[in-house]
DNA sequence: TGCCATAGTTACCCAAGAGAGAGTATTGAG
DNA sequence: CTCAATACTCTCTCTTGGGTAACTATGGCA
């Protein structure tokens, strides 16, 4: 990481701009919205059976939940274990990049809570002015 | 495996579920492709006109630019200002609300530019093996 | 007189996203 | 012999996202 302390997002900096689409792409693939809720779940509770990330995450479908986990799994985000057992047992964790990305959500997250307010009495001013 | 009742740091622990449906709801509109997008740019070039705006963000048509302009604006992300002259001229620019947006997700972008890589090979090799 | 630019709105249409629900494989339990 | 449990997969359907293109308003300009 060549930048030493801060983080900060640099206007200046100079960028590629084939390397610029693919971060768009990347971010439009992962700032998903049941991928983001899979990564908390999995944050918070660390390794999962499908069925009980299926019950953790509201609203879910068993259909979302399997094509999310295997996006999730070939973008390196999730380790897939099987168990050869009857019934069959499958658990999900997060891979030290799953667990990175997490942390890099967690400011969002964060501001989310923070501007919760805010953003509610901005929409109510907005619908007030028609 | 780590102990789960040893993670010490956990921005989630103690939430009204109540509040946690608002923000994944909120996470949810404001995590979308396109408002993301906007939102870069409006960090990087500061206040910019409509046709401006639709140059810069690549692939965005007028009518996706618009909507989601109007969605900023409602959540209190934008402003926009009409001056009123021929031929129109609209100027938006992120306010506080917005501007802290973008720096919570600077973490996300630069998690996405250090990890193009990563992920990049992460589906190679899943894709090798399937 | 008619054309241009700007910042939209509106109508129409297609494809992708997503939910519901049934089907599948396995085998130990009753 | 049937049932229950798990982790899917498949199909059918409906909704939504999003593209294209035409239309609007206005005053300066040729």
């Amino acid at each position: 990481m060549p930048t030493p302390e801060k983080i900060s997002y640099d206007p200046h900096a100079p960028v590629d701009p084939r390397v610029e689409t693919l971060v768009n792409e990347l971010i439009g693939r992962v700032a998903d919205k049941w991928t983001l809720l899979v990564l908390e779940e999995l944050e918070d509770h660390g390794t999962c059976r499908f069925t009980e990330l299926s019950r953790r995450v509201p609203g879910i479908s068993q259909k979302m939940l399997t094509q999310t986990l295997r996006q999730m799994e070939r973008d390196g985000l999730v380790v897939r274990t099987v168990h050869p057992v009857v019934p069959p047992k499958v658990e999900y964790c997060l891979t030290d990049l799953g667990h990175s990305l997490g942390e890099a959500f967690c400011g969002v997250w964060v501001w989310a809570e923070a501007n919760l307010e805010k953003v509610a009495r901005a929409r109510l001013a907005f619908d007030a002015r028609g």
